[in-house]
DNA sequence: CCCAAAACCACCCAAATGGGTAATTGCCCC
DNA sequence: GGGGCAATTACCCATTTGGGTGGTTTTGGG
Protein backbone atom coordinates (compact mmCIF):
# COMPACT_ATOMS: atom_id res chain seq x y z
CA UNK A 1 0.00 0.00 0.00
CA UNK A 2 0.85 3.42 -0.16
CA UNK A 3 2.46 4.99 2.56
CA UNK A 4 0.19 7.72 4.46
CA UNK A 5 -0.72 11.22 2.90
CA UNK A 6 1.07 14.08 5.03
CA UNK A 7 -1.39 16.92 5.19
CA UNK A 8 -1.05 20.15 6.83
CA UNK A 9 -3.51 22.76 8.00
CA UNK A 10 -3.34 26.28 7.71
CA UNK A 11 -6.62 27.88 9.78
CA UNK A 12 -6.90 30.58 12.15
CA UNK A 13 -10.58 29.25 13.66
CA UNK A 14 -9.38 26.81 16.70
CA UNK A 15 -12.56 24.71 16.59
CA UNK A 16 -12.63 24.53 12.84
CA UNK A 17 -9.02 23.51 12.89
CA UNK A 18 -8.68 20.97 15.61
CA UNK A 19 -11.70 19.10 13.91
CA UNK A 20 -10.06 18.68 10.86
CA UNK A 21 -7.33 17.61 12.26
CA UNK A 22 -9.17 15.28 14.22
CA UNK A 23 -10.84 13.97 10.87
CA UNK A 24 -7.51 13.20 8.76
CA UNK A 25 -5.35 11.79 11.62
CA UNK A 26 -8.24 9.65 12.31
CA UNK A 27 -8.36 7.79 8.95
CA UNK A 28 -6.02 5.36 7.74
CA UNK A 29 -3.74 6.90 5.03
CA UNK A 30 -3.75 10.24 6.55
CA UNK A 31 -1.62 11.94 8.11
CA UNK A 32 -1.63 15.53 9.81
CA UNK A 33 1.54 16.31 9.91
CA UNK A 34 1.63 19.94 10.72
CA UNK A 35 -1.35 22.17 12.14
CA UNK A 36 -0.48 26.30 12.09
CA UNK A 37 -3.30 29.38 12.52
CA UNK A 38 -1.90 31.34 10.10
CA UNK A 39 0.59 31.65 7.25
CA UNK A 40 3.19 33.83 8.95
CA UNK A 41 3.81 30.98 10.87
CA UNK A 42 3.07 28.22 8.82
CA UNK A 43 4.64 28.72 5.33
CA UNK A 44 7.74 29.16 6.60
CA UNK A 45 7.40 26.19 8.65
CA UNK A 46 5.86 24.25 5.64
CA UNK A 47 8.90 25.28 3.45
CA UNK A 48 11.79 24.04 5.93
CA UNK A 49 9.49 20.52 6.99
CA UNK A 50 6.85 20.09 3.06
CA UNK A 51 4.22 18.02 3.24
CA UNK A 52 1.85 16.17 0.39
CA UNK A 53 -0.85 17.87 0.49
CA UNK A 54 -2.13 21.48 2.32
CA UNK A 55 -5.38 22.80 3.64
CA UNK A 56 -5.84 26.53 3.57
CA UNK A 57 -8.51 28.83 4.93
CA UNK A 58 -8.89 31.85 2.79
CA UNK A 59 -10.26 34.19 5.15
CA UNK A 60 -7.34 34.79 7.99
CA UNK A 61 -6.48 37.98 9.55
CA UNK A 62 -2.73 38.99 9.33
CA UNK A 63 -2.22 37.20 5.83
CA UNK A 64 -4.95 35.89 3.44
CA UNK A 65 -4.71 32.10 2.50
CA UNK A 66 -4.44 33.59 -1.58
CA UNK A 67 -1.15 35.08 -0.59
CA UNK A 68 -0.27 32.26 1.45
CA UNK A 69 -1.09 29.91 -1.57
CA UNK A 70 1.39 32.70 -3.80
CA UNK A 71 4.32 32.42 -1.23
CA UNK A 72 4.02 28.73 -0.49
CA UNK A 73 3.95 27.88 -4.27
CA UNK A 74 6.99 30.12 -4.57
CA UNK A 75 9.18 27.65 -2.82
CA UNK A 76 7.49 24.84 -3.14
CA UNK A 77 5.88 24.55 -6.20
CA UNK A 78 4.97 20.77 -6.07
CA UNK A 79 2.59 21.15 -2.91
CA UNK A 80 -1.18 20.15 -3.67
CA UNK A 81 -3.09 23.55 -1.91
CA UNK A 82 -6.47 22.89 -1.38
CA UNK A 83 -8.71 26.51 -0.24
CA UNK A 84 -10.94 25.98 1.92
CA UNK A 85 -13.91 28.80 2.30
CA UNK A 86 -17.29 29.36 3.74
CA UNK A 87 -18.58 31.59 0.97
CA UNK A 88 -18.19 30.62 -2.46
CA UNK A 89 -16.92 34.34 -3.74
CA UNK A 90 -16.25 34.73 -7.40
CA UNK A 91 -13.14 36.45 -7.22
CA UNK A 92 -11.47 34.59 -4.51
CA UNK A 93 -11.93 31.42 -6.26
CA UNK A 94 -10.22 33.00 -9.30
CA UNK A 95 -7.18 34.65 -7.23
CA UNK A 96 -6.72 31.14 -5.88
CA UNK A 97 -6.30 29.21 -8.84
CA UNK A 98 -4.09 32.34 -10.25
CA UNK A 99 -2.33 31.94 -7.17
CA UNK A 100 -1.67 28.19 -7.11
CA UNK A 101 -4.41 26.90 -5.19
CA UNK A 102 -5.27 22.54 -7.08
CA UNK A 103 -8.17 22.55 -5.24
CA UNK A 104 -11.15 24.39 -3.73
CA UNK A 105 -13.88 23.50 -1.41
CA UNK A 106 -16.71 25.18 0.98
CA UNK A 107 -16.23 24.21 4.67
CA UNK A 108 -18.95 21.73 6.27
CA UNK A 109 -17.97 18.56 4.13
CA UNK A 110 -18.64 15.94 5.03
CA UNK A 111 -15.61 13.85 6.24
CA UNK A 112 -15.27 11.56 3.61
CA UNK A 113 -15.35 13.98 1.30
CA UNK A 114 -12.98 15.84 2.91
CA UNK A 115 -10.83 13.23 2.46
CA UNK A 116 -11.43 12.01 -0.34
CA UNK A 117 -10.48 15.14 -1.86
CA UNK A 118 -7.29 14.96 -0.02
CA UNK A 119 -6.59 11.98 -1.85
CA UNK A 120 -7.89 13.32 -5.36
CA UNK A 121 -5.60 16.40 -4.80
CA UNK A 122 -2.90 14.12 -3.75
CA UNK A 123 -3.10 11.97 -7.32
CA UNK A 124 -2.90 14.97 -9.14
CA UNK A 125 -6.35 15.97 -9.43
CA UNK A 126 -8.34 19.20 -8.78
CA UNK A 127 -11.36 18.84 -6.16
CA UNK A 128 -13.48 20.82 -6.34
CA UNK A 129 -17.39 21.99 -5.20
CA UNK A 130 -20.05 21.28 -7.50
CA UNK A 131 -20.56 25.35 -7.86
CA UNK A 132 -16.80 26.28 -7.86
CA UNK A 133 -16.15 23.87 -10.74
CA UNK A 134 -18.90 24.75 -12.85
CA UNK A 135 -18.17 28.73 -12.06
CA UNK A 136 -14.30 27.63 -13.93
CA UNK A 137 -16.03 25.85 -16.38
CA UNK A 138 -18.02 28.69 -17.53
CA UNK A 139 -14.83 30.93 -17.84
CA UNK A 140 -14.20 29.28 -20.83
CA UNK A 141 -17.31 30.02 -22.80
CA UNK A 142 -17.58 33.05 -24.98
CA UNK A 143 -19.62 35.73 -23.11
CA UNK A 144 -22.19 36.73 -25.62
CA UNK A 145 -21.48 40.20 -26.94
CA UNK A 146 -23.91 43.17 -26.84
CA UNK A 147 -23.41 43.89 -30.40
CA UNK A 148 -22.08 40.22 -32.21
CA UNK A 149 -19.15 40.82 -34.22
CA UNK A 150 -19.44 39.48 -37.87
CA UNK A 151 -17.68 36.16 -39.07
CA UNK A 152 -15.01 38.43 -40.74
CA UNK A 153 -14.50 40.70 -38.13
CA UNK A 154 -13.89 37.97 -35.44
CA UNK A 155 -11.60 36.22 -38.11
CA UNK A 156 -9.88 39.71 -38.02
CA UNK A 157 -10.13 39.81 -33.96
CA UNK A 158 -8.33 36.78 -33.79
CA UNK A 159 -5.38 38.04 -36.50
CA UNK A 160 -5.12 41.30 -33.87
CA UNK A 161 -5.12 38.85 -30.94
CA UNK A 162 -1.82 37.56 -32.73
CA UNK A 163 -0.20 41.05 -33.30
CA UNK A 164 -0.84 40.98 -36.44
CA UNK A 165 -0.69 44.57 -38.80
CA UNK A 166 -2.88 45.92 -41.66
CA UNK A 167 -0.89 44.56 -43.93
CA UNK A 168 0.07 40.76 -42.33
CA UNK A 169 -3.88 40.63 -42.13
CA UNK A 170 -4.30 41.69 -45.54
CA UNK A 171 -1.82 39.05 -47.33
CA UNK A 172 -3.33 36.32 -45.25
CA UNK A 173 -6.65 37.09 -45.78
CA UNK A 174 -6.35 38.23 -49.78
CA UNK A 175 -8.21 41.20 -49.19
CA UNK A 176 -6.82 44.69 -49.24
CA UNK A 177 -5.43 46.48 -46.44
CA UNK A 178 -8.30 49.47 -46.15
CA UNK A 179 -10.55 46.80 -46.19
CA UNK A 180 -8.90 45.54 -42.80
CA UNK A 181 -8.78 48.53 -41.66
CA UNK A 182 -12.36 49.15 -42.17
CA UNK A 183 -13.08 45.85 -40.51
CA UNK A 184 -11.09 47.16 -37.61
CA UNK A 185 -12.91 50.58 -37.41
CA UNK A 186 -16.15 48.16 -36.87
CA UNK A 187 -14.57 46.00 -34.39
CA UNK A 188 -13.80 48.91 -32.70
CA UNK A 189 -17.29 50.31 -32.72
CA UNK A 190 -19.27 47.33 -31.89
CA UNK A 191 -16.74 46.31 -28.47
CA UNK A 192 -16.77 50.08 -27.58
CA UNK A 193 -12.36 50.61 -27.70
CA UNK A 194 -10.63 53.00 -29.46
CA UNK A 195 -7.34 50.71 -30.14
CA UNK A 196 -5.67 47.62 -30.87
CA UNK A 197 -4.63 46.55 -27.18
CA UNK A 198 -7.94 47.37 -25.92
CA UNK A 199 -9.69 45.59 -28.33
CA UNK A 200 -7.52 42.56 -27.67
CA UNK A 201 -7.60 43.05 -23.84
CA UNK A 202 -11.74 42.98 -24.52
CA UNK A 203 -11.24 40.18 -26.62
CA UNK A 204 -9.43 37.70 -24.51
CA UNK A 205 -10.67 38.39 -21.23
CA UNK A 206 -14.50 38.24 -22.70
CA UNK A 207 -13.21 35.04 -24.79
CA UNK A 208 -14.69 36.85 -27.68
CA UNK A 209 -12.09 34.79 -29.22
CA UNK A 210 -9.90 31.56 -27.72
CA UNK B 1 -38.62 13.02 -4.08
CA UNK B 2 -36.71 14.48 -7.48
CA UNK B 3 -38.39 13.55 -10.81
CA UNK B 4 -35.95 11.05 -12.68
CA UNK B 5 -33.09 13.44 -14.82
CA UNK B 6 -33.89 12.69 -17.97
CA UNK B 7 -30.74 11.84 -20.35
CA UNK B 8 -29.51 11.68 -23.77
CA UNK B 9 -27.02 9.80 -25.39
CA UNK B 10 -24.89 10.68 -28.76
CA UNK B 11 -22.44 7.89 -29.11
CA UNK B 12 -21.31 6.19 -32.52
CA UNK B 13 -19.89 2.70 -30.34
CA UNK B 14 -22.90 0.16 -30.47
CA UNK B 15 -21.58 -1.64 -27.83
CA UNK B 16 -20.36 1.18 -25.55
CA UNK B 17 -23.63 2.81 -26.14
CA UNK B 18 -26.25 -0.13 -25.34
CA UNK B 19 -23.97 -0.69 -22.38
CA UNK B 20 -24.54 3.53 -21.20
CA UNK B 21 -28.10 2.81 -21.77
CA UNK B 22 -28.30 0.01 -19.52
CA UNK B 23 -26.08 1.64 -16.79
CA UNK B 24 -28.47 4.71 -16.91
CA UNK B 25 -31.87 2.82 -17.63
CA UNK B 26 -31.14 0.57 -15.01
CA UNK B 27 -30.80 3.08 -11.95
CA UNK B 28 -33.50 4.79 -9.81
CA UNK B 29 -33.63 8.48 -10.75
CA UNK B 30 -32.39 7.92 -13.84
CA UNK B 31 -34.15 7.95 -17.27
CA UNK B 32 -32.23 7.61 -20.82
CA UNK B 33 -34.42 9.24 -22.75
CA UNK B 34 -32.79 9.03 -26.71
CA UNK B 35 -29.92 7.50 -27.76
CA UNK B 36 -28.39 8.73 -31.06
CA UNK B 37 -25.35 7.28 -32.76
CA UNK B 38 -24.27 10.67 -33.82
CA UNK B 39 -24.93 14.40 -33.87
CA UNK B 40 -26.44 14.48 -37.38
CA UNK B 41 -29.78 12.91 -36.29
CA UNK B 42 -28.89 13.85 -32.45
CA UNK B 43 -28.80 17.30 -31.93
CA UNK B 44 -31.84 18.51 -34.47
CA UNK B 45 -33.59 15.42 -32.02
CA UNK B 46 -32.95 16.42 -28.94
CA UNK B 47 -33.50 20.33 -29.66
CA UNK B 48 -37.03 18.98 -30.51
CA UNK B 49 -37.40 17.20 -27.44
CA UNK B 50 -34.66 18.30 -24.72
CA UNK B 51 -33.66 16.22 -21.98
CA UNK B 52 -32.04 17.50 -18.47
CA UNK B 53 -28.47 16.16 -19.48
CA UNK B 54 -26.85 15.01 -22.89
CA UNK B 55 -23.92 12.57 -22.58
CA UNK B 56 -21.90 13.13 -25.59
CA UNK B 57 -18.96 10.99 -27.21
CA UNK B 58 -16.10 13.06 -28.76
CA UNK B 59 -14.53 11.04 -31.31
CA UNK B 60 -17.61 10.34 -33.92
CA UNK B 61 -17.64 10.60 -37.61
CA UNK B 62 -19.35 12.96 -39.71
CA UNK B 63 -19.71 15.42 -37.04
CA UNK B 64 -17.48 15.52 -33.89
CA UNK B 65 -18.82 16.01 -30.09
CA UNK B 66 -17.46 19.38 -29.85
CA UNK B 67 -19.28 21.02 -32.87
CA UNK B 68 -22.18 18.69 -32.25
CA UNK B 69 -22.03 20.31 -28.03
CA UNK B 70 -21.70 24.32 -30.09
CA UNK B 71 -24.65 23.33 -32.05
CA UNK B 72 -26.74 21.58 -29.30
CA UNK B 73 -26.05 24.89 -27.06
CA UNK B 74 -26.88 27.87 -28.99
CA UNK B 75 -30.36 26.63 -29.61
CA UNK B 76 -30.78 25.27 -25.95
CA UNK B 77 -28.42 27.10 -23.82
CA UNK B 78 -29.86 25.61 -20.53
CA UNK B 79 -28.94 21.49 -21.05
CA UNK B 80 -26.08 20.14 -19.79
CA UNK B 81 -23.64 18.37 -21.45
CA UNK B 82 -20.92 16.15 -20.79
CA UNK B 83 -18.49 15.00 -22.92
CA UNK B 84 -17.04 11.86 -23.08
CA UNK B 85 -13.32 10.35 -24.44
CA UNK B 86 -11.08 7.87 -24.41
CA UNK B 87 -7.80 10.09 -24.62
CA UNK B 88 -7.75 13.23 -22.41
CA UNK B 89 -6.14 15.43 -25.11
CA UNK B 90 -5.61 18.82 -24.05
CA UNK B 91 -7.05 20.59 -27.01
CA UNK B 92 -10.12 18.87 -27.42
CA UNK B 93 -10.85 19.32 -23.54
CA UNK B 94 -10.63 23.37 -23.53
CA UNK B 95 -12.09 23.27 -27.21
CA UNK B 96 -15.30 21.83 -25.90
CA UNK B 97 -15.73 23.52 -22.24
CA UNK B 98 -15.59 26.73 -24.56
CA UNK B 99 -18.03 25.13 -26.62
CA UNK B 100 -20.43 24.88 -23.75
CA UNK B 101 -19.54 21.79 -22.04
CA UNK B 102 -20.41 21.31 -18.40
CA UNK B 103 -18.08 18.07 -17.99
CA UNK B 104 -15.59 15.92 -19.04
CA UNK B 105 -14.90 12.31 -18.33
CA UNK B 106 -12.80 9.82 -19.34
CA UNK B 107 -14.52 6.87 -20.39
CA UNK B 108 -14.59 3.58 -19.04
CA UNK B 109 -15.96 4.78 -15.32
CA UNK B 110 -17.64 2.75 -12.86
CA UNK B 111 -21.64 3.11 -13.32
CA UNK B 112 -21.63 4.32 -10.06
CA UNK B 113 -19.37 7.53 -10.85
CA UNK B 114 -20.88 7.84 -14.62
CA UNK B 115 -24.02 8.45 -12.22
CA UNK B 116 -22.95 10.74 -9.85
CA UNK B 117 -21.60 12.97 -12.79
CA UNK B 118 -24.52 12.73 -14.47
CA UNK B 119 -26.42 13.85 -10.99
CA UNK B 120 -23.86 16.59 -10.53
CA UNK B 121 -24.02 18.02 -14.08
CA UNK B 122 -27.92 18.46 -13.80
CA UNK B 123 -27.05 20.04 -10.10
CA UNK B 124 -25.31 22.41 -11.47
CA UNK B 125 -21.82 20.76 -11.19
CA UNK B 126 -19.34 20.32 -13.44
CA UNK B 127 -18.39 16.68 -13.48
CA UNK B 128 -14.49 15.84 -14.44
CA UNK B 129 -12.22 13.49 -14.23
CA UNK B 130 -9.41 14.42 -12.15
CA UNK B 131 -6.39 14.69 -14.80
CA UNK B 132 -9.28 16.74 -16.65
CA UNK B 133 -9.54 19.15 -14.01
CA UNK B 134 -5.91 19.49 -12.59
CA UNK B 135 -5.62 20.66 -16.61
CA UNK B 136 -8.19 23.20 -16.49
CA UNK B 137 -6.86 24.74 -12.73
CA UNK B 138 -3.09 24.54 -14.03
CA UNK B 139 -4.67 26.59 -17.33
CA UNK B 140 -5.29 29.55 -14.46
CA UNK B 141 -1.93 29.81 -13.15
CA UNK B 142 0.46 32.08 -14.85
CA UNK B 143 3.32 30.55 -16.80
CA UNK B 144 6.70 31.60 -15.93
CA UNK B 145 8.32 34.24 -18.81
CA UNK B 146 12.05 32.77 -19.70
CA UNK B 147 12.92 36.33 -18.94
CA UNK B 148 10.60 37.35 -15.93
CA UNK B 149 9.06 40.91 -15.85
CA UNK B 150 10.15 43.15 -13.42
CA UNK B 151 7.18 44.26 -10.73
CA UNK B 152 6.87 47.95 -13.09
CA UNK B 153 7.03 46.36 -15.96
CA UNK B 154 4.38 43.60 -14.83
CA UNK B 155 2.04 46.83 -13.26
CA UNK B 156 2.40 48.78 -16.75
CA UNK B 157 1.89 45.66 -18.81
CA UNK B 158 -1.43 45.12 -16.76
CA UNK B 159 -2.40 49.18 -18.09
CA UNK B 160 -1.54 48.32 -21.88
CA UNK B 161 -3.83 45.28 -21.58
CA UNK B 162 -6.63 47.99 -20.41
CA UNK B 163 -6.25 49.89 -23.70
CA UNK B 164 -4.33 52.51 -21.89
CA UNK B 165 -1.77 54.55 -24.30
CA UNK B 166 1.57 56.23 -23.13
CA UNK B 167 0.08 59.28 -21.63
CA UNK B 168 -2.67 57.59 -19.85
CA UNK B 169 -0.27 55.16 -17.70
CA UNK B 170 1.98 58.49 -17.56
CA UNK B 171 -0.09 60.26 -15.46
CA UNK B 172 -1.60 57.05 -13.29
CA UNK B 173 1.87 56.34 -12.63
CA UNK B 174 3.32 59.63 -11.93
CA UNK B 175 6.16 59.14 -14.16
CA UNK B 176 6.94 60.71 -17.72
CA UNK B 177 6.01 59.23 -20.90
CA UNK B 178 9.37 58.97 -21.82
CA UNK B 179 9.46 56.55 -19.17
CA UNK B 180 6.58 54.30 -19.93
CA UNK B 181 8.38 54.15 -23.41
CA UNK B 182 11.45 52.98 -21.78
CA UNK B 183 9.55 50.25 -19.26
CA UNK B 184 7.21 49.22 -22.91
CA UNK B 185 10.53 48.68 -24.88
CA UNK B 186 12.28 46.45 -22.50
CA UNK B 187 8.65 44.40 -22.10
CA UNK B 188 8.42 44.30 -25.92
CA UNK B 189 12.42 42.99 -25.14
CA UNK B 190 11.71 39.93 -22.87
CA UNK B 191 8.27 38.84 -24.50
CA UNK B 192 9.54 39.28 -27.64
CA UNK B 193 7.45 40.94 -28.88
CA UNK B 194 6.83 44.11 -31.05
CA UNK B 195 3.95 45.40 -30.85
CA UNK B 196 1.50 46.17 -28.15
CA UNK B 197 -1.56 44.02 -29.28
CA UNK B 198 0.93 41.43 -29.65
CA UNK B 199 2.47 41.96 -26.26
CA UNK B 200 -1.38 42.00 -24.93
CA UNK B 201 -2.14 38.86 -26.66
CA UNK B 202 0.90 37.42 -25.41
CA UNK B 203 0.73 38.62 -21.68
CA UNK B 204 -3.46 37.52 -21.49
CA UNK B 205 -2.73 33.83 -23.38
CA UNK B 206 -0.09 33.31 -20.83
CA UNK B 207 -1.72 35.06 -18.04
CA UNK B 208 1.23 37.03 -17.34
CA UNK B 209 -1.44 38.95 -16.02
CA UNK B 210 -5.12 38.66 -15.08
C1' DC C 1 31.47 49.47 -0.58
C1' DC C 2 30.58 48.50 -5.14
C1' DC C 3 27.89 46.47 -8.86
C1' DA C 4 23.96 45.18 -11.33
C1' DA C 5 19.37 45.73 -12.00
C1' DA C 6 15.46 48.50 -11.80
C1' DA C 7 13.48 52.76 -12.45
C1' DC C 8 13.71 57.03 -14.22
C1' DC C 9 14.09 60.73 -18.09
C1' DA C 10 15.02 62.94 -22.92
C1' DC C 11 15.19 63.54 -28.06
C1' DC C 12 14.80 62.15 -33.05
C1' DC C 13 12.37 60.04 -36.81
C1' DA C 14 10.07 56.74 -39.71
C1' DA C 15 6.18 53.79 -39.70
C1' DA C 16 1.78 52.36 -38.09
C1' DT C 17 -2.51 53.51 -36.45
C1' DG C 18 -7.28 55.72 -35.73
C1' DG C 19 -10.90 58.71 -37.37
C1' DG C 20 -13.53 60.78 -41.02
C1' DT C 21 -15.96 60.26 -45.41
C1' DA C 22 -17.55 57.87 -49.44
C1' DA C 23 -18.55 54.31 -52.65
C1' DT C 24 -19.61 49.47 -54.94
C1' DT C 25 -21.09 44.73 -54.82
C1' DG C 26 -23.70 40.71 -53.38
C1' DC C 27 -27.04 38.56 -50.41
C1' DC C 28 -31.12 37.70 -47.50
C1' DC C 29 -35.58 38.91 -45.96
C1' DC C 30 -39.80 41.36 -46.07
C1' DG D 1 -38.25 45.14 -55.75
C1' DG D 2 -36.37 47.52 -52.27
C1' DG D 3 -34.14 48.12 -47.61
C1' DG D 4 -30.56 46.44 -44.68
C1' DC D 5 -26.25 44.32 -43.79
C1' DA D 6 -21.72 42.18 -44.71
C1' DA D 7 -17.80 42.66 -47.32
C1' DT D 8 -15.06 45.14 -50.17
C1' DT D 9 -12.01 49.29 -51.64
C1' DA D 10 -10.28 54.11 -51.62
C1' DC D 11 -8.22 58.57 -49.82
C1' DC D 12 -6.75 62.27 -46.36
C1' DC D 13 -4.63 63.62 -42.10
C1' DA D 14 -3.52 64.12 -37.21
C1' DT D 15 -1.86 61.30 -33.58
C1' DT D 16 0.39 57.43 -31.64
C1' DT D 17 3.64 54.23 -31.68
C1' DG D 18 8.17 51.66 -32.09
C1' DG D 19 13.11 51.79 -32.62
C1' DG D 20 17.45 53.95 -31.85
C1' DT D 21 20.70 56.16 -28.54
C1' DG D 22 21.88 58.39 -24.70
C1' DG D 23 21.84 59.42 -19.84
C1' DT D 24 20.81 59.78 -14.21
C1' DT D 25 19.25 58.05 -9.79
C1' DT D 26 17.83 54.56 -6.57
C1' DT D 27 18.07 50.15 -4.53
C1' DG D 28 19.15 45.58 -3.03
C1' DG D 29 22.70 42.06 -2.49
C1' DG D 30 27.26 40.21 -2.43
Amino acid sequence: MHPSIKVAIIEDDHDIRQLMQLIVDGSPGFFCKQVYEGCKTGVPALIEDPVDVVLMDIDMPEMSGIDGVAWLKEELPKVNVIMLTVHEDNEAVFDSLCAGAVGYLVKGLPPVDLLRAIEEAHQGGSPMSPAIARKVVRSFQPQVATDPLSGRETEILKLLCDGENYKTIATSLFISTNTVKAHIKNIYEKLQVHTRAEAVGKALKQRLVK
